[in-house]
RNA sequence: UCCGCGAUAGCUCAAUGGUGGAGCAUUCGGCUGUUAACCGAAGGGUUGCAAGUUCGAGUCUUGCUCGCGGAGCCA
């Protein structure tokens, strides 16, 4: 007898196969009893006739609980009642490990109990679902980079220093070396990458310690930030626009079951092609300031400002030239006009806020020493990254792009902790 | 860190300062096509912790603990 996947069961219409799995749901009627299984690749309605079965098989499946691992064995069945449209006429059930008192039952929860129990929440079909999409979104960064000639760079977790010298950071004990830090970005060490390499991307977690509570933080996250010499900020957004659009549309054509399951309106993921428009600051404060907000000239754009923006359009804004003052000391001056840095972000659209962080780098060794002064930067620990200018120093840009924050805009989710299997928040770590 | 809200059965929630309930889950019984099945019955409680007000507190007051939503910071 064949043993067979869930999601290849089309294949085998009329055919005798054996599914191992868990148990998801059961209903009976009488001589009759329908167990749902699922095994990772989907779900399928078995059906056990009380005269087709012995009595010791028909006592067992009414028996067995929820989640319950089991082997059903049995004939594959077109059937317009079952769920999917294929069912298990089913005449063998063996119980691998009976489980008992599972304690996600198919009723309602809330949030606290199933973080709580998340490690048994990840069983659940939009749990599931979730997971998948994110693979696939990550996938797809990998597969635009890699095939786009850029080389993969792993920079360190463990940091002597702040990479912006604003976060706060989470620290530990190094030896006899004092402190170290948990990054809280690759990217300086991507710059090195880019000048040995010339298209490089760094792929990894990172950490932030600031009591950030709201649904768009984790304290614990994952990035990917690519980093190219020669670039400058028209390059750098022309490679957000081609790269996001690629994740995108990849994403909706190779997960659109997935995305069903999830309810995504998906018509709106379809916009998200280029060109995205391209707004400055200041008309991003012109926006603001028509839509009634009292906006300052030089602040920061909330979270609140940047919906009313990203609600001008169908897809992705890019945002760039930012005051100089709110972004970190790397980013390059505009020459044209030094109150403002050659910086972009990019806003989803529906609210979900920033998803890409960006700007050309500055390459002057000059102005670098002076912002590090200014910022109050250890200067020992930024050496090895001045000497990035002070040989062969070129024009180089990149960004950054949170990928919780981009799982939770794909899958229209409402919170960023259930894009990542176990989320680690400011009042959570655990499980 | 600040602002707001909350904690009652395994879960989701009710309960005017006056005998703590329901649905689901569990156990038992019924039903030959169920779709979070349905119908009948049973078991299940230190009302987050500590103190106070009161004849009497799940309910009012204070403190604490834990969580949720948001702000700031950021991806």
């Amino acid at each position: 007898m064949k043993k067979i996947s869930i999601s290849d069961l089309s294949k085998y219409v009329g055919e005798e196969i054996s599914i191992s799995g868990w148990v998801y749901h059961k209903r009976s009627s009488g001589k009759l009893h329908f167990v749902v299984l699922r095994d990772g690749t989907g779900y399928l309605q078995c059906v056990y006739f009380k005269n087709n079965v012995s009595p010791e098989v028909f006592e067992l499946t009414e028996s067995v609980g929820q989640e319950s691992s089991v082997i059903c064995k049995g004939t594959v069945k077109e059937d317009k009642r079952a769920p999917g449209g294929f069912e298990l006429d089913a005449n063998d059930f063996t119980v691998i490990t009976a489980a008992t008192d599972y304690p996600i039952t198919p009723k309602d929860h809330g949030i606290e109990f199933l973080m709580d129990h998340r490690h048994l929440w990840l069983r659940s079909s939009k749990q599931v679902a979730i997971l998948r999409v994110r693979h696939r979104i990550i996938k797809a960064i990998r597969d635009f980079f890699d095939g786009n000639g850029f080389t993969l760079v792993d920079s360190p977790i463990l940091t002597p220093s702040a990479c912006e010298g604003t976060s706060t950071l989470f620290s530990t004990d190094y030896f006899d070396l004092g402190k170290a830090y948990l990054t809280q970005s690759g990217q300086l060490y991507a710059e090195a990458g880019a000048m040995a390499l010339g298209k490089v991307y760094t792929f990894g977690p990172t950490f932030r310690a600031e009591k950030s509570k709201t649904r768009r933080h984790l304290t614990e996250f994952w990035m990917v930030e690519p980093e190219v010499a020669f670039n400058d900020l028209n390059d750098n957004m022309d490679l957000a626009e081609e790269f996001l659009e690629y994740v995108v549309q990849t994403v909706i054509r190779e997960r659109e079951a997935e995305l069903k399951i999830l309810e995504r309106d998906i018509t709106k993921l379809q916009n998200v092609k280029r060109p995205l428009p391209r707004i400055s600051y200041d008309e991003a404060v012109e926006i603001l300031r028509k839509n009634g907000v009292e906006f300052e000239w030089g602040n920061d754009l909330g979270g609140g400002d940047e919906t009313i923006i990203s609600n001008q359009f169908d897809r992705p804004v890019m945002v760039h030239r930012y005051p100089s003052e709110v972004k970190a000391f790397y980013m390059k001056r505009d020459p044209e006009n030094p109150k403002v840095a050659l910086a972009v972000d990019v806003l989803a659209p529906e609210g979900y806020g920033e998803i890409i962080g960006g700007s050309q780098r500055e390459d002057s060794l000059d102005l670098l020493l002076e912002r590090i002064a200014q910022h109050n930067l250890p200067l020992e620990d930024f050496q090895w990254y001045l000497d990035l200018r002070r040989f062969g120093s070129v024009p180089h840009a990149g960004f950054g792009l949170g990928i919780e924050r981009t799982v939770g805009w794909i899958c229209g989710l409402d919170h960023v902790r259930e894009t990542i299997p176990f989320a680690r928040m400011i009042y959570r770590k655990t499980p």
